[in-house]
DNA sequence: CACCAGGCAAGTA
DNA sequence: TACTTGCATGGT
């Protein structure tokens, strides 16, 4: 019989080991928005890179972006990966955040929550994780934000299937906790960490691993 | 050399 | 509905 912890012992073991993350490494809500499009299936080290450079031609606003030429922005974006399709993606979101909200994170922050996350889904190229991502790191929104550590680690100590969907592991998240910010916020962070130090692929359950102690 | 990384949408059956 | 595939750079 394989021992189960909870979700919330999880939380513990986790805080316990690693602390407080300060998560998203961004400087402004905006910076959030665009790393959470860069960063898909994308090591967050590329996604520097990428924002490094449009930094460097201070061109990190949403009117710059916006009136960058596609093939201009896909040559700042060409570190993170992607970059054709990200170009595409991180243009149809600042078509809309500006339409929708003036390009103004506190405007769009206002909005009610579900009505805001059903915005983002559909934007084409903003996915659950994406969108979740912009929800809680960018706008403080208590949503917790599900990837693909988050759910190895889950599926790994046997509280979810194999396999299962997004909702389904957020949803769990989200009966289990509080629905607290600053919760979310750290849990989702030290799970991500935990990936990038543990777990990374098939390695299961070594000793090191703060959750198997 | 192979495999991985803080996904998503479009195509196929 | 449930798979499969394309997208692309940079690190290990």
């Amino acid at each position: 019989m394989v021992s189960k912890m909870g979700i919330l012992a999880i939380y513990r073991k986790l805080y316990a080991s690693f602390g407080p993350q300060h998560w998203w490494p961004a400087e402004t809500p905006f910076e959030v928005m665009v790393g959470a499009i860069l960063t898909q299936n994308t090591s967050w080290q590329n996604v520097e890179r990428a924002i490094a450079g449009i930094k460097r031609e201070r061109l990190l606003t949403a009117k710059k972006l916006w009136r960058l030429p596609q093939k201009k922005l896909a040559r700042l974006l060409r570190p993170a990966g992607y970059y054709n399709l990200k170009a595409i993606r991180l243009k149809n979101f600042l078509g809309y955040f500006r339409q929708r909200y003036a390009a103004s994170p506190a405007k769009m922050r206002r909005a009610a929550l579900p009505r805001l996350r059903e915005e983002l889904l559909r934007v084409n190229g903003i996915g659950p994780e994406t969108a979740d991502s912009i929800l809680l790191y960018a706008l403080g929104k208590p949503v917790f934000v599900v990837d693909a550590y988050t759910k190895r680690a889950l599926s790994r100590h046997h509280l979810v299937a194999e396999g299962c969907g997004y909702h389904e592991v957020q949803n769990l998240f989200m009966r289990k906790l509080k629905k607290e910010v600053k919760l979310f916020n750290e849990f989702h962070a030290m799970l991500v960490k935990l990936g990038k130090d543990f777990c990374r692929k098939r390695n299961p359950r070594c000793h090191l691993c703060p959750l198997n102690k």
